[in-house]
DNA sequence: TATAATAATAGTGATAGTTACTATTTTCGA
DNA sequence: TCGAAAATAGTAACTATCACTATTATTATA
């Protein structure tokens, strides 16, 4: 993975959120130094930096957010603000309501293995 | 919610189906019985359905699954195939590993809980 | 350094899933 | 049976993201 100021300039900006930015957000705060960045090149190295690891990819309902910190952890989404909370992952049955201690309302709890099965594992070899 | 058959229609094609169908799964399924069901009804009473509980809305990258499963358990989804399997939820620290036990391999855990955080619910008395 | 090969970019256009809109039709209670 | 309320079909709009291409920047090499 070659150098560029733009690719540099993206990670950086994710290192230095702690508020989980989606891809516009990263797009708006990279053109206050690099004006006439585009884009395409923001959402082609945020997926550069994803598969390499640098920066974790968090599906979120409306669009996907970046997180600098990319050990395993859990987030809470506000469905009204749509804000990113991390979650410690500790426990796992009681987080729910670990959060639901914090004032917070837990509608929905999703968790997604995503992978590639047995099957398709073996038809390429 | 008042009746009609192409909801009935809609809610009778996912409780028929354990492949976890895509609004377009479903609504090419619902055309052989009603032929001009439009996609938008689909997605609209998806929507009802996914609201009153009576089906569960599943988040996966390349656009939502439906599920006939309301109780919560957990899926591995196959970025290769898109099929999505139901894992149950017992362990949960141990789930990724059974997976790969399977032959499956995962690839990422993404758990994300969704609902109103507490300055929120704050904000609207 | 000069130069050729490689990689990345800006800008634009396309794509796909989903929602919004509206005129028409269906349902349902009085 | 009749009128309000709800639901529909069809279409258009929206948004996040990806694809394409000509141009520019980086890197390797002589
Ligand atoms: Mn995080
Ligand atoms: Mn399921
Ligand atoms: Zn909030
Ligand atoms: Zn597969």
């Amino acid at each position: 993975m070659g150098y560029s100021k733009q690719r540099e300039l993206v990670k950086a900006i994710v290192a230095s959120s702690c508020a989980h930015p989606s891809a516009t957000d990263i797009y708006l705060e990279a053109r206050k130094t690099i004006p006439d960045i585009s884009l395409g090149t923001v959402y082609r190295n945020l997926s550069l930096l994803s598969q390499s690891g640098e920066i974790l990819r968090i599906p979120v309902d409306k669009g996907d957010r970046f997180d600098k910190t990319t050990c395993c952890h859990a987030h809470f989404c506000c469905v009204k603000c749509g804000r990113v909370f991390d979650v410690p992952t500790d426990g796992m049955a009681a987080l729910a309501d670990r959060i639901c201690d914090h004032g917070h309302d837990v509608k929905r709890t999703t968790l997604l293995f995503e992978g590639v099965c047995k099957s398709c594992a073996k038809s390429d070899e």
